[in-house]
DNA sequence: TGGATTATTATGTCTATACATAATACCCTG
DNA sequence: CAGGGTATTATGTATAGACATAATAATCCA
């Protein structure tokens, strides 16, 4: 009847409710283990759980407090983009804009951390004929298997099953479209534009690629808390 | 040197090199623990935490297999708009541009699970004097304690520290700016400007607040993999 | 053969114990 | 009193063993 969820729902309670006021530190471990009839080990998962959740703050010998500011944590699912399209019911296709070798301006060779040249591919990804998101990519061969044929396969799903693992940096934006962007999505020049823009690197720190996905108007990037 | 981070690295290693192809299953934990040297529980917390990035799925009795499609998981830290302003090094301020209570329209009256009259708030966040946000929020009066007076607190932080914890959803979006937005923020309308709406609910599952979030111009909201 | 029941199995979780680690608190010395 | 070294302590992790649970596979009966 003690599973740590139980015993994770009972810490959040005592939160909720000011037994344990914010910023104050909560017993231990071993005391609460006594208090709940269980093992440290089964309090221990709930408060990981809850630390990871940024309700609580741990640290060695210092002990567990609840935080002052509960920073709330979302996550995000990051899908393919053929996946986002098809999510909509929709037919999945894209067409290569362009694809060249040059080196890249001096932001682009910082953030990948190479002054060789790289290739530069514009992809415009549509659903059912209709535009839905303009790619403007960045690619480090020097740091990638030979690239493939991207009419065939687009390179945003090419990189993600290529290179299974790999960190990075995410960011999110609402810019004007681009005279590019504008005329690739069929929209006028200034609209807003929902942007994400992905640094991505490989296990040594390489840069792999950097991207700017400019979505069509409308859409919307939703999550659960 | 057989810890569960050690297990993750090698599981890790031999999907990125393909010796697990995506979508295959791989061996169960009792068969890894064995073949590592160590306790099930420790490849089971390995592989617990593959999962919750989403690189694995598992199942009971089905098993283990590698994502077919490694959806990208990346978690965003969603602080109090106060520390947002001051991480910029600028101070924090806001200004209450209108309170009252009304009947709201059908969506919101929807979202919120009640037909009564709810607080309608509009507030500026300010960083050194500059409009920083414009928060358009809808509240519950039902479903929380007293409100205080808004222009000794902003609705964001009383939020955080007077419901401590609810679920609800949060939805990003690029939005032209509207006639109020860009008074608010001294833009012209139909600027670019990034939106973060969320819909806070209670543990009963009753709407608490609805809010609208529009960001100044230049507003870029990152995260790391 | 179809449908319901039962057996099997891989993951999920709990326990008790042990040792590791990091960080604080204390104490001792110069 | 400052500085450095040491003791203490709460969390972090590992282990073996056990039982729970869910989902599939096998079986049995109508």
């Amino acid at each position: 009847m003690t599973g740590w969820e139980d015993i994770r729902t009972e810490v959040l309670r005592r939160i909720r409710t000011r037994v344990w006021p914010l910023g104050a530190a909560i017993p231990g471990e071993a005391v609460l283990a006594a208090e709940f009839g269980c093992a440290r080990a089964t309090v221990n998962r709930a408060l990981r759980d809850l630390a990871a959740q940024g309700v609580l703050e741990r640290r060695r010998k210092a002990g567990t407090r609840v935080a002052a500011i509960p920073v709330r944590k979302a996550t995000l699912e990051i899908p393919v983009i053929r996946q986002q399209v098809e999510a909509l019911g929709r037919r999945h296709s894209h067409r290569v804009l362009g694809q060249s070798v040059v080196i890249p301006p001096e932001a682009i060779a910082q953030a990948m951390g190479t002054k060789g040249p790289l290739v530069w591919l514009e992809t415009l990804h549509l659903g059912d004929a209709v535009p839905f998101l303009h790619e403007a990519r960045w690619l480090n061969p020097a740091a990638l298997p030979p690239l493939p044929d991207f009419m065939a396969i687009s390179a945003n799903e090419w990189l993600v099953t290529s290179v299974t693992y790999a960190t990075g940096e995410i960011a999110f934006a609402a810019d004007p479209a681009s005279a590019t962007e504008a005329a690739a999505l069929g929209v006028a020049p200034g609209v807003a534009l929902f942007i994400t823009e992905r640094l991505t690197q490989d296990a040594e720190g390489r840069g792999i690629t950097q991207v700017r996905l400019a979505h069509a108007p409308g859409y919307r990037l939703r999550t659960v808390m």
